[in-house]
DNA sequence: CTTTTTTTATGATACAGATCAGTTTTTTTA
DNA sequence: TAAAAAAACTGATCTGTATCATAAAAAAAG
């Protein structure tokens, strides 16, 4: 048996974490240690290095997720609403933020005290298991992103994030890009010009069209097999 | 604040688990529901793909954790004795391994039965959140590597993985090395051929010095300082 | 110990994608 | 609404690294 397609949206990650599983009295103490930002377009939520003292969920919006490199960064993912940042803090040996996150759009998150947090996880292990659970569906998802950027080239990994901006974070074949051409550099590990000249091509093979700022993906089936072939 | 330097060894892993926050019940269960294996060389523990019915544990040896590609595969991490495998298996999804693990010494290893696991991480909260600790530590390690395969050019790439080998596996400046120059293209997502002509310039340089299999980092600090640079 | 296979090594060549330099378009600011 | 700044685009050139071909050395097999 051979298993050679990877990609970088393997799963569909569990929506918002269920409160559910808390007792009252857990679900209290979070509620109570729990603050509520607005952030504008381009500001940043958290940056890489500080100290780690709460767990971010994004309420509404869309946030990037990266290493900051001089001179490139590198993007983690893409995490649109109902979704958690920063659970990979806990314990990390220095409690500090691995990466930095900030938003393409005007983004409301919940912000939960770290302690807090910890609290609940040493003593109900319903709601750690959860955590464990998403933490995986991450990790698959970092090692097929990790897979796509080492082993694919230029067209491959295009195809790969835009099917994953069209199925994971948009759930459609039409939609509006907030990301830039740098940023689909950053996501891909192509220089901005690669970026927009692999556009080119695609939109030359009618595989996708473009006008403003909608991107719609015309022919997934073939995009997944430039995807698929590297 | 900037924050540059990542690379693919950026912490200590914890040695062992410990079974001390176990209840005897819990650890006879585990020990129940445990097989101790031993593995010649050049074999495969575990194939990627497969449904996952173990959790493993290197009780002694040297394994690779890589993900098969068609042509060319990519080494996630080198564990070595001590630590655990395959913790990212639960719950993602479907249950199968997201990647080979083979070894490159005799290992000698634990199956421990996944269910009687998932039933003790269910049951008992500072298990688990020993186990999430544990995969806290393993993405922070993947995102260094990620970083260095994805920012760092050749040179860098090969003195990061020199240094990691020295540092996080084999603990001496001087070490038998039981991985081919391919295997350390595999992880530097380099071809053979490059490899070898990197660790010439290496030596050329007094950095490093190879006999046989012996390899011994010569001038850490500067090798340190290629892998900042990238 | 000899033969075969695998691994390591080296040089020549090719090419994917980066970089550089510049223009056009879009967005932001005043 | 005009000016300035940022983003998108295009072509020319450069370069790091892969690929190919082949040989030498080491390891495995008979």
């Amino acid at each position: 048996m051979t298993i050679n397609y990877l990609n970088s949206c393997q799963l569909n990650f569990h929506d918002a974490i269920s409160y559910d599983v808390l007792t009252d009295y857990e679900r209290d103490l979070l509620e109570k240690n729990t603050v509520q930002i607005e952030y504008k377009k381009g500001e940043t939520i958290c940056k890489q290095g500080t100290f780690a003292s709460h767990v971010i969920y994004i309420e509404k919006g869309l946030v990037k997720v990266y290493i900051e490199g001089n001179p490139k960064n590198l993007i983690l993912t893409i995490t649109p609403e109902n979704q958690y940042v920063g659970l990979q803090t806990f314990y990390n040996g220095n409690n500090t933020f691995l990466y930095t996150v900030s938003t393409y759009v005007d983004t409301t998150v919940k912000l939960v005290d770290i302690q807090s947090f910890k609290q609940v996880l040493n003593k109900n292990p319903k709601f750690s298991t959860k955590i464990i659970q998403i933490l995986n569906e991450h990790s698959a998802q970092t090692y097929g992103r990790f897979f796509c950027l080492t082993r694919k080239q230029s067209h491959g990994r295009m195809a790969d994030i835009l099917l994953c901006l069209s199925q994971s974070i948009f759930k459609s074949n039409s939609f509006e890009l907030p990301l830039s051409r740098q940023d689909l550099g950053e996501l891909t590990g192509l220089s901005t010009e690669s970026v927009i000249r692999i556009m080119k091509d695609f939109k030359d093979d009618n595989l996708i069209s473009v006008s403003c700022k909608t991107l719609e993906i015309m022919n997934p089936e073939k995009l997944k097999r430039i995807s698929e072939v590297g």
